[in-house]
Order: C-alpha cells, then sequence, then structure tokens
DNA sequence: ATAGGTTTTGTCAAGCTTTTGTACAT
DNA sequence: ATGTACAAAAGCTTGACAAAACCTAT
C-alpha cells in the first residue's frame, strides 16, 4: 500500500508467488534480494524487493535459466525503481484511476498531490486527467464503470480543479470568459481548459454548465470579456442556437471547444472552431491574443 | 420553551432521564450543573442545564466515560460563543452576495477565508452559506439574480465546499452515503450537510447530484455504509421512484433531506424524513446514530 | 462525537475491534499510541489514536507483520489535522512546524498538500508560510531552533514553492524581474512575493539569492521586463550600492521590497520602497501597473 | 524438503486500583 | 439537601504462554 512499508519473508511469498524457500535460495546463491533484518533476525523486504521478485519470474516464465535471470534482474535494477515509477504519466493515471474506483477519496487525493508536485499543472492536465475522464467515459459508455463511480470520480476531481483554479480572474491579464452550450452538462473539460488559459496569463470567469445564450449575452456585456469560450462534447448542441449564437459573435469574438467543436458546426454559427486538443486550444487562443495586442 | 423558565431537580430528572441523584453527584464531581439555589437551599436549573445533561447523557451513550463527557461538555460550552463573537454573520453574507454578484471571483475568496478564519464550519454554513445560497435562488426565481450570477456563484463556493471536503472518508466514525435523487441538480446542499456530518465525526462517501437508484444500490452493497442520505429539492422527485427506494430502504437505513423531503413523500417510499433545517438534521443522525450502538 | 473528546480503553477497543489487551500490547511493543492518563492512571485516547489503530489494522489485513505496521503507521503520522477538520491557519502553522522541526519530511509534504487544497494561495503564503519563515527566524536568533533545522525548512519550503512558480513566466501578463541584493541570501521571501505577483496576473523571472548588480543590469537590458523588484531584509545591504542602482533606476522602473527597504534607504538610492507586507506589496505594483497601461 | 530452535504476536490470568451509579444515614 | 458508603464495572501491571511464522543447517 504506502511506498515505505516491508515485508516478512511469507507476505513476500505470498504477493510474489514464490516458496519461502526459494526466496532464502535466491538470496543465498545469486544475491538477487538484501532483506534488512529485523533485531530477531527476521528478514524484512522493501516493495523493491517484490518487484525483483517478479522480474525474476517473468524471465523465468520466458525461459531464462534462473543464474542468468538473476543477473539480469540485478544488472537492470536502477535503483528506487518504484519511486521514479511514479513520475511515468501512465502509472499516475492507473493509480487514480485504481483509487478512484474503489471510491478510496483520501489515498486518490495522495495520487493527485504527487501528481501536482510532480508535474506542471499542463502536464498533469493534460497527460492524466483529461485522459482519465475520456477513459472514464469510455467504460462507462462500456458498462465497464457505474454512474455512481463516474460522479464520485468527477466531484472529486472538480474539487481539486475548482482548487487550482482560486483567484483566476484576478490580475493584469485580458478576460476570458467560459460557458457550456444549453443542455450540456460537462464542465470538467472547459474547468481544465480554463486552467491552461490561466497559466498562459489569462483572467478567466467560468459560467459553468448549461448557460442559456441569452444570459450569457447580458453577461458578455456586463463584464465585457476579451473573448468568449463555449463548450460541447457534440455537434447537436449547437445547431438549435446557431441563430442567436451569430448574433453574439457578430459583435464579440466567440470560440467554441471541446469534442463537439467541429468545423462545419462552428462555420454555421459564424464562431471560430478550436482544435479538440485543449492544449493545442489554449496556446492558438494565447497566440491569436498577443498578436492583437502585442507586448 | 421561554428563556428563563427555571426547573427543580425533579422535573429536570423527568424531563433529562437521570435520576436527582445521579445529577446530584455529575454538579458534585464534575461540576457539569450550577444551578441557582431557591431562599431555602433548592436547586433551580435553567433549560441551558437541560441541555448540558442531554449533550452528556448523549456522550455516555456514545460510550465516552462520564469525567471526559462532562469535560467534553464543558468545553464545548464556552466555545462557540467566543470564536465567533466577533463575527457578524449578516455582514459577511452581504458582503458575500456583493461580490459574487460582480463577478469579483478574488475579493469573494477573500470573504471566504475570512469566514473560514473566524467561524466554525458550522456557523459558516448554517448562518453565512447556507443562507446565502437560499437568497441567491428566490432572487433568481423573482427574476433579480440572473442564471450567469448562480452559476458563477455555485461554481466558486462548489470549489471551496470541496476543498474543505478533503479527506472527509478518512479515518474514524460511521460512513454515510450521500446522494441526490435522480434529475436533482442541486449537490450543494448536500455537500454541506456533509460537512456538517464530518465536523460530527462521520465519513462521508459523496455521490453527487442525480444519481439513478440501482446504481446507488450497488454502491451501498459495495461501501456498506452506516445510512444513506437522498436529497431533494422537491417532493416530485420521490414519488417516481417511490418503489424502489422502498426496496432499497428495506435492507439498509435510508434518510430523505433538502426542502423535497416532506413527510407524508418520505412515508410514501418507506423512507424517513429528515428536518428542513441541515444542522438539524445532522444532529438528528447523529443522535440516533449514537443511540442505535450504545455499549 | 467532538474532535476534543477522549476514549478510554474499552470504548477504543469497541470502535476499533482490538481487544483492550492488544491494544495495550501495541502500546507497549511499538508505542503505536500514547494515551495521556487521568489522574488515577487510566489511559485516555484521542480520536487520532483511533485513526491509528484504524491503520493498523487495515495494514495488518493487507498482511503487513505488527512490527513494520506500527512503524509504518507511525511513519505516515501527519498529526490530529487529518483527524479533525480543522482548517485554522494557526493550526496549520503549528503542525508544520511540528513536522519540520522534527525533520519529518513526508508529513511536512502531506501538510502542505492540506494547506493548499484548503485555502488560497495568498492565505496560504501569508498566513502560514511567511510567518512560520518569520518565526523560524525568531527562534533561531533566541537559540531555540538548530541551522539544520533551518536549512531544512527552508530547503523544502523552496521546493513547494518552486513547485508552484513552475511556468510562471510563460503567458501574457507584463514580466516581473526579481532579485535579491548583493550579499543577500533569504530568497524565500521574494519567491513568495513572486507568487503573489503570479497569481495577479504577472509573469516572472527570479534571479534568486544574491545578484551582483551589473548582471542584473545586463539580464535587464536582455529580458526588457516591466519592472524589476529588488529584496533585502536589512537596510545595510542597500547603502554600498546605491550608486550603481539609481544608475539603473534612471532608465528602468526599480522596486525594493523585504524588511529591510525603508523609506529612507529607498529614497537615497533612488528606487521606490514597497510596503513591508507582500501582499501589500503586490497589490500595490499591480495598482500601479494597471494604471499605466489600462484594461 | 525436513528438523530443531528462535522470534513474533495475540491472548489470558492474578492481584490490585480507579471510576461511577446508587443507596443510606444525617 | 448533603455527605458518606458501597459495590459493580472497567482498568492497570506484571508475567506467562502457545500458535504461527521464521531461522539455520542438514
Amino acid at each position: 500500500v504506502q511506498g515505505d512499508t516491508l515485508l516478512r519473508i511469507g507476505e513476500l511469498s505470498r504477493r510474489s508467488g514464490a516458496s519461502p524457500e526459494l526466496l532464502r535460495a535466491w538470496e543465498r546463491r545469486y544475491g538477487l534480494l538484501r532483506p534488512i533484518r529485523s533485531p530477531g533476525g527476521i528478514r524484512l523486504y522493501s516493495l523493491a524487493d517484490l518487484d525483483r521478485v517478479h522480474r525474476m519470474r517473468r524471465h523465468l516464465a520466458c525461459g531464462i535459466a534462473a543464474a542468468q535471470a538473476a543477473a539480469a534482474v540485478l544488472r537492470s535494477d536502477a535503483g528506487p525503481l518504484l519511486a521514479d515509477a511514479a513520475l511515468d504519466p501512465a502509472a499516475i493515471r492507473h493509480e487514480l484511476a485504481r483509487t478512484l474506483d474503489a471510491f478510496d477519496e483520501p489515498n486518490a487525493h495522495t495520487v493527485i498531490d504527487l501528481l501536482l508536485t510532480a508535474a506542471t499543472i499542463d502536464t498533469a492536465l493534460t497527460q492524466v486527467v483529461l485522459p482519465y475522464l475520456h477513459d472514464l467515459g469510455d467504460r462507462w459508455a462500456r458498462g465497464d464503470a457505474s454512474i455512481a463511480q463516474e460522479h464520485f470520480a468527477a466531484t472529486l476531481i472538480r474539487g481539486r480543479l475548482l482548487g487550482l483554479a482560486r483567484g483566476w480572474s484576478r490580475g493584469l491579464g485580458p478576460l476570458a470568459l467560459l460557458a457550456c452550450l444549453p443542455d450540456e452538462q460537462h464542465d470538467l473539460g472547459l474547468l481544465s481548459f480554463g486552467l491552461l488559459l490561466r497559466t498562459r496569463g489569462w483572467r478567466i470567469a467560468d459560467l459553468g454548465a448549461d448557460m442559456p445564450l441569452p444570459t450569457l449575452a447580458n453577461t458578455i456585456h456586463t463584464l465585457q470579456p476579451h473573448l468568449t469560450v463555449v463548450a460541447t462534447v457534440t455537434p447537436k448542441r449547437i445547431t438549435p442556437h446557431q441563430a442567436k449564437l451569430r448574433t453574439i459573435a457578430e459583435r464579440h469574438p466567440i470560440f467554441i471547444g471541446g469534442a463537439g467543436a467541429t468545423q462545419s458546426a462552428a462555420q454555421a454559427a459564424g464562431v471560430t472552431a478550436l482544435p479538440a486538443d485543449p492544449l493545442a486550444a489554449a496556446e492558438a487562443i494565447t497566440q491569436r491574443a498577443g498578436d492583437h495586442q502585442p507586448d
């Protein structure tokens, strides 16, 4: 569970599938493991040792002889493996999925803490959080994840993203107004996009899910943002509002993002489509703003 | 229920369920009560004293030993008064409304920071945040607030509440599972209620808005919570699901809260209605859990 | 079920599922629990103790041997913070001091994680981190803290602040160049100040401690920042460089901040003094920039 | 793989003390 | 009403024990 727990030989055997006698033999013959000892002489193994045994068995399963397998394991033993493995985005994403699927809130927070200290917000969002959410959606569609798991995960992640968002309307940069199209409930992608914009110096005002367009128009008038981004996961939400969108877009720059932001649908509504990739979208908008109002 | 009613020891005993001898012992040993005396020496107790005895008995029912229970009662006696003395809830609520109405995110955060530093979570929620949200809903119904303002405020507050919620499934007491009924999108009341439960020692798992009942049933089976609370702002959401709710409630305690939790609707669905006031609801549930799980 | 109730061993046993004998054995053998005692010698446990027992049992259920499980529990002991829902800045500061003084790096990280999710960066820095550093300096001056503790704490905090600073030179806002005066080694205050500026939309370039003024002048020429802030904790570092500072300030706005930034010293060097309070300083600079370059 | 010895760990018992609700005499 | 007494319940310490898990060596 933890990174620094110690296992006795019985537990190592249970977790690795190798008998205690065999583990002792591998230690004596090949120096595969170097457990520390308790005051009474009991062997105590680290999780790195467990990993070594796993690799050893994998080699054996491939037909490598024991002596050579052990040598290979020790050779490829680049020190604190598990600690480094934690920095691999795929591993973190996997760990995030595991904890959230199990409704294990404290450890999910720990994983996110680790992620946020190890990575930039850009990396955390594009390499871990957004791919995870995307994957979760797929699993839900396939019936491999329950709505409960999906809501639980979304709530926890929303909390962390809103934590990062704190104060994002403050400061000197241009203001971007964000909102989901009417009937669109998926706000996490837009929230993430807002964070990517924020790290690029924008000020953000986020109206969240399901925003009626007349109200949006009023808010544009009140806040006078530099530009507005509306989001949708399906082009279907655009068509019913083409006319209204076009009216607003005539007096104010409107961008549309999310999986539903197809070129054709955007063009029909007289607004500008953003790339599907949120990082590319953030860069594109920032680039554009920099051009219009250079330094 | 006057503020200045005085009880003699027999009446206090009858109302509190503790024998006169015991009440005197608690006074002598722990200083739990400080009754004034009649000219003839008869003890005269206030209603605050009755409340102390009730709290004492609740602690005892939870398994706390008498000396420690009395200490806890006395400690929580002086606590909130001193802590919150400097704080005017109405002023803070007004300030919160002003900043949020103006989409002034940084200063809204500052107000909330101030509130959280100056008040307990209980006070912050029941005196400021929940009244503000309620008032915002009223203003929206009257057309005095736009959906944009409402979404903006809800998102910001949700972020702060989720920040406070961090780690709330960890460690101690019994586990409470929370969810909104199907089609119910208002999750902030439930979230606040979860925080109130948390400060009373519960562990929380929150499934958020719009949770299908079959999935809820599965999650109950998986997590084995001590009880489940579903929320709705209107009784209309209960009727279509009466049968399913009843089925679940037969094998697991289900409570229903929120503005829509009328007695009649709850009874029809075979579940227990909670008081409309979230603080009272949290107290009621905690009370009940303490009663059911004595020695 | 308050956060400060005390349990006798029987109740702890009932709530945790471990027998009283076993609890005493764990205390004696591994020091897992440190209950206070009643005047008569009865063990009184806190809810944090209950949490420890729960974690102990969870480890045991995973197959970890008792001695190692206890060691793991004690190692990951983040104090009473996680058990209570206490987000009082003073409590967090105290917990930060406790963990850092004990060179308890993992738990210090946990405390900081908690702080960053519960509070805004502004609050975290001004209410917790900076007061803690100031207090640490005082204690060191009085001989109550060792240089080792001071270095350890500074290094850990610097790492976290740098983590928050990631990407802070990116984006659209005006660029602020930060540097400590020659011989000035205290860079954490400046780093914090940079973060406060960042949340107000600035881009930041930080040159860190002990920066020779000719190099600073060159960097100003290269980066063309919007303004430059130099920091010092004592006015003594200003006097030797008055002339050079004045020369630079003739062609570029220079501000001076930190405890050493007295009005008189600043005036003598022809630069602008900032308020001693970093939050006020950040606001002042941002205000000024907004005036000069509106919208 | 087995044998024989050691360490670890949960449990129990004996004898004594503290805590606490109730009872009784003044 | 007060104060003392009392007995049951719950705790404390010391010491010991046995099953399970481990060790080494053959």
